[in-house]
DNA sequence: AACCCCCATGTGATTTTATAACATCGACGT
DNA sequence: ACGTCGATGTTATAAAATCACATGGGGGTT
């Protein structure tokens, strides 16, 4: 596993989640574990599919379609027809280890697994990186108009799109 | 202002925003009149498809499908093949007459077309229905976030999910 | 053990959503 | 009339997601 540069982490010339750099190899051994542990605690079954579909998030570390996933699972050897891939992502999304960035009909792992949290994602229209950060959505102006409306916030999408760090620096921000 | 069906407009003063009636015909009037009146001034070109499409969203007063508005430019003699929609809604979209709905995959016309805005949306997870609010996302932790993480923010999708007042009333909220 | 149920997985087929590629048309300026 | 440009139209295809149904393994129960 590489320790210093997320980007040679990626399988491509993707780019990577998250606009820092970071000990790669430690966060994905930290969040599989958290998410075994928490799978055993719930009772939920963290099968090998699931799990495959978690590493690969957590590896890449980037959004990922459904299709490149389900690409990286056959050639694990897992079944390749979509509803493996989208079965897995749903077990995954439910219980809040993935998020699907509507906004790009892509998924990331969830890095913040182990806590209750409301995510906010920043999504970088020149390379695709997408940064996982905290949003209050409900508790600002939306939250007012809800309760004016009588509207009951279950969930919220929050993603905003515009440049990110490295992005400004090539194009001279 | 619902999104879904409204068959019968009332004419109570409707609030800027929320899941009440309001008089729908005079609210299609108006924004297509504010579409017209803008397109003129920036010298953008309000054409027969767009218009229509426009006018679609209005009346239709609810978030619709691609190919759904794609449906209705054909009863009215318009092009039948998706492009046609996708380019009309992407003009429409790029100018702010309406937005789309990244949860849905589907698309609602703007009603404060007139003004630089930030929407939000509430989507009713049983019926739907979808309320246009107004949001600040770049001004709470998100705005924080960004600025931390050196991320330029262009726009925000901002989309809450849950239960619409008349769905709680239903299901015994 | 044999049986049953439940859930997860695997597969083929299909639906839904969106874009690519290219021809045509009309408005506008020259 | 001619060329340009943007909008429209059409065919075809790509990308994303779901349906429907068969298989198989793990836990109970008898």
């Amino acid at each position: 596993m590489i320790y210093h540069n997320m980007t040679s982490a990626s399988s491509n010339g993707s780019p990577p989640v998250g606009f820092e750099q970071h000990d790669h190899g430690v966060c994905v051994a930290d969040a599989l574990a958290v998410a075994e542990a928490r799978c055993a605690d719930e009772g939920l079954r963290l099968t090998p599919v699931r799990r495959k579909v978690l590493e690969i998030l957590l590896k890449e570390h980037r959004a990922l379609g459904a299709y490149a996933i389900l690409d990286l699972l056959r050639e694990a050897g897992f079944g390749s027809q979509p509803p493996v891939a989208y079965r897995a992502l749903d077990f995954l999304a439910e219980n809040g280890f993935v998020h699907k960035i509507e906004r790009l009909n892509a998924f990331v792992a969830c890095t913040h697994a182990h806590e209750a949290h409301s995510p906010a994602f920043m999504i970088c229209r020149l390379c695709d990186a997408v940064a996982e950060a905290q949003s209050t959505p409900a508790k600002g102006a939306l939250g007012a108009a809800a309760k004016a409306a009588g509207f009951q916030i279950e969930k919220t999408v929050v993603e905003a799109e515009g440049v990110c760090p490295a992005c400004i620096d090539k194009d001279g921000g």
